[in-house]
DNA sequence: AGGCTGTATGTAATCGATTACATAATACTA
DNA sequence: TAGTATTATGTAATCGATTACATACAGCCT
């Protein structure tokens, strides 16, 4: 069932029955009636893919992710579904791993565009400057999700932060021998936690040996990360009091490794996953607000689809933190 | 860049551009190099939007989701995306809840068809006959994802013999207090489970009364159906040994809360979510082999698409009984 | 030489929409 | 009454590919 068949069935040109589905130009009642009869008898519905075709809009976004197996992933891909469903928009979900070599992202950049997408959101860290210009430059709208660089349109949880204030409310609990994670990657997001971390040590005159320092980045996924994580600190002849690590799967699978070692380490995450309540301890953690991000990302990339500029380069959403009983 | 400006820089016509491309008809092949060349220095990219509005093949399929938020349909569908990547296909997700009325899941199907997209794979549950059946005429391609009806080509975990074996399993631990879930919802999948567990059961000369058949449906998501679940077991004046439950989510929560209430009731899950290894004690739950269901999912899809005819109407996927320290 | 076959290429219709432009009828204005 | 808006509708080009069909040439066979 096509225009043409409907446009035969009332007796009218193609013409007529498109400003009658867009509801542009005129069209007499009386056949507008007719043909949205016809259209409803029919179960007429519009090849999208050929309007799209003649109009360049295709209503479609992709979403490139790294995978889909972290919350914070789905979570906020389960929020843009909620707004882009109620926008009209369709949701295309990619994955792109790091691992392919980051520069042919840009590839992926390309082949989502002859696919006629409207949009991108890249979930997927940038970490090169050089890539990062390159996206940059190429005329799609993009907006990445916890990357910052000055050539692209970014929304962030603002991880400074809240890796300063759960810093601060371990250091407040009385705590002075802090290990953290320190990922050796170059992730925007990654440094930010770091420092944010440092800053709240320095300004109570803490400092944290290298040894408790970890990097998390070798166990490729959280669960891994987290069994080397507390492997290592459990063994540790000086064991720090807190760990404060950059996600919440991590504590949460190593702070059960270290109650079964029966090392007295205590734990907080980031990520507020559900679960993290229902562990023992409970575990502290940060809640980014991804309701929030997903908000943000969308408003941006359509503000870029729509050619308009959006109020800033680089969006900060603010988290909190969420105290219980780890730390 | 469009295939015929290609053409015109190779001073070919359109059809030779098309067939170098599509490695189809005859091509010189003088005339074959220097097409090729040309497409990679203007890192010309096929607008597939077009193409296929000319084969009516869009290489693109879409999973219907109740939401972005249980581990299954996330888990599926990282394994699918990993699947179609590699096959040259794009995943769409698409939300719809039943709470929208079952029926019109029938005009989101239409919608999606509109697309042009190839084919659909249902993880939104069906459970009215009617519904199966028209969806079941529409000449689209589509696979349930546990929900199975004789209408429709579906991909099942096979929760039965699971729900049987846990049972068995905590009846051999000397249980036999037993309490459990029960739906009262129509799924396929939920009457399955709790067939299962009755057959154990009966097996054993085991009887359940009924206050101890929790029904986990009116908490809308499994947080709160875990609090539900724990709340109403741990006011009961008899109460039983172990819950099994279908959800680890449910499982983990309650579990929590009725430690923290002083019941002593064991929980058993379902869906063997890594955190339930972390929690204490560590859960002893069921893994549906979500990889080996993906798989299905799309070897079911792609013959139908292909236009022929799979091996079985219902694919049952075996999982195995993970057995910790929970029961 | 005439007829085949195989190779190479181009022309133009087509997929299913949108839309600029032309045309026509009607109503309104001075 | 001629001229100008306003309303209504249709014609045909267009988006960017694919492909059936037509054409042409080369080599080979008898």
């Amino acid at each position: 069932m096509k225009i043409s068949d409907i446009a035969r069935m009332a007796n009218v040109s193609t013409a007529t029955v498109s400003r009658v589905i867009n509801n542009s130009g005129y069209v007499s009642e009386e056949k507008r009636q007719l043909i949205n009869k016809i259209i409803k008898e029919t179960n007429y519905q519009i090849n999208l893919q050929a309007k799209a075709l003649r109009i360049s809009k295709s209503k479609m976004i992709a979403c490139v992710v790294p995978a889909l197996d972290s919350s914070l992933v789905m979570d906020i891909n389960n929020h843009l579904l909620n707004i882009l469903n109620d926008q009209g928009y369709t949701l295309i979900i990619t994955k792109f791993t790091n691992r392919n070599s980051e520069k042919s992202i840009v590839n992926k950049v390309r082949e989502l565009a002859s696919k006629g997408i409207d949009g991108i959101i890249l979930m997927t860290g940038i970490t090169s400057d050089e890539v990062a210009q390159e996206i940059g430059t190429m005329n799609v709208p993009i907006v990445c999700l916890n990357s910052y660089f000055d050539q692209l349109y970014s929304v962030n949880s603002d991880v400074y932060q809240l890796a300063y204030q759960m810093a601060k409310h371990v250091i407040d609990q009385g705590y002075t021998k802090i290990a953290y994670c320190k990922c050796y990657g170059k992730a925007s997001i990654t440094t930010d936690f770091y420092q944010g971390i440092q800053a709240a040590l320095i300004e109570h005159g803490l400092k944290t040996p290298d040894h408790w320092l970890v990097d998390c980045q070798p166990g490729k996924n959280h669960h891994d990360s987290g069994i080397i994580t507390a492997t290592y600190l459990s063994q540790l002849e000086d064991q720090p009091e807190v760990f404060i690590s950059q996600f919440d799967r991590i504590s949460i699978i190593a702070q059960k490794i270290c109650q079964e070692k029966g090392a007295k380490i205590r734990f907080t995450g980031m990520g507020n996953l559900e679960i993290a309540e229902f562990v023992t301890p409970a575990l502290t953690t940060a809640d980014y607000d991804n309701q929030k991000l997903a908000q943000n990302l969308y408003q941006t990339l359509i503000t870029l689809i729509d050619k308009e500029t959006p109020a800033a380069k680089k969006v900060s959403v603010e988290g909190r933190l969420i105290k219980r009983e780890s730390v």
